[in-house]
DNA sequence: TAGATTGTTAATCGATTAACAATC
DNA sequence: TAGATTGTTAATCGATTAACAATC
């Protein structure tokens, strides 16, 4: 696995968002939008905003804001949302249908070409439009798919598996969503999504609100 | 919505992964596990994982580790993760589907008793047996399944209502997926899940790698 | 015992926030 | 013009990392 720091990563992850928001303000009509309102709408700082769209390379103007078409431009071209890339799912199960079926990525460039199951019955079948195929074949397909991006959804158990495979055929990228222990091989760009990370916070804040608990190891 | 700050965030995302990897330890038979060992698993530094477990209170023993049954009671008690929730989940689809499945969740404390959906066919179903039951009947049914969180899955257009009917019913956390605007009750805690910025990052990180992409703009 | 590991205190690093001149 | 907003430079804050004595 690529060890790679990212620069700004929390930048970056506020983008979608603010992406997201301006786009509803295009749609709205707006020719600008300034920094002060996207603050307002996602609760956050007015100089955070400027800090984060200033590493799109946007410009925007005194008074009014941003430009909204250009804006949106820099940001999807900062993020390579402007260019498909091509992605297999590992793992045809419900969570994979859930992330086929997820419009918000398809605008943004993810193209997904195939899904790949161990289960004789999905094999022939599609999720969303996606054709699954049969495990066993995935070192030939994502040659022959051109996937760049192998969506990880399958078990724990053969999450290892998986990667190693996908690793093997060629992909430049694993985004994982299996929460196993796993190892990825040197110069593959590596995204865990861990559900349980959110569950964990959502479950420390209700215990801060409710005035029984105490938090003395918070400190 | 509760515009709490939450100190050492970043340490409580991390801890699901340690309790992951500790409980794998003591399956294995292990009574004690090092933070050395942890942090070599996870591609993190030692340091940092002895300070994320200081925060449970966990005390360890100089030379062997930590005692894997009291640093798991210790994690797992932190994130209150010792006490069953009741969720109800809002939106019967896909994604309610998958989360539904998650044994993770059931396994820390995260009980689904309801489902809703506006579409009548699924009314009265199961998924994952959990029972469906109609949009319309939310507001009492928050109160007779005893739900203190309502998980948001519906589609972005739908997610307003959504988080004002579960908060008018009365639930003290909201954990939603949608990827839309909204404004949630002051008092409520709130917990985005935004699987944008994870696609974010990894869009990012693959243009960090390719060599042909400048990245004049991150420094 | 010797040495690996903890826990504490201090240093560094990076992200957020503040201040303010420039400007439309 | 007056004033809201940008973009830059500096200050603050918090998280990560380093150093090291304590200890089993």
């Amino acid at each position: 696995m690529s060890k790679q720091k990212i620069p700004a990563a929390p930048s970056i992850k506020r983008l979608p968002s603010y992406l997201h928001l301006i786009r509803q303000a295009k749609d709205e009509g707006y020719d600008f939008i300034s920094g002060t309102l996207i603050a307002n709408a996602l609760h956050l700082e007015p100089i955070q905003v400027r800090k984060d769209l200033a590493i799109t390379g946007i410009v925007g103007k005194p008074k009014r804001g941003y430009p909204v078409v250009p804006l949106i431009a820099a940001i999807e071209h900062f993020l390579d949302w402007d260019n498909t890339k091509n992605a297999i799912i590992v793992g045809a199960g419900n969570l994979a249908t859930a992330l086929t079926g997820y419009q918000e990525f398809q605008y943004h460039g993810l193209n997904f070409v195939g899904a790949f199951d161990t289960a004789r019955e999905k094999v022939g079948k599609q999720i969303h439009g996606v054709p699954v195929f049969s495990m066993d074949t995935i070192k030939e397909q994502v040659k022959n798919l051109g996937a760049s991006i192998a969506i990880i959804t399958v078990p724990p158990a053969h999450a290892q598996e998986a990667i190693d495979n996908v690793a093997a055929a060629g992909v430049k990228a694993i985004w994982n969503f299996s929460n196993a222990k796993v190892t990825v091989p040197e110069g593959i760009v590596y995204q865990r999504e861990d559900l349980t990370s959110g569950y964990a916070m959502l479950c420390v804040m209700m215990g801060e609100t409710s005035p029984s608990r105490t938090m003395t190891n918070l400190d």
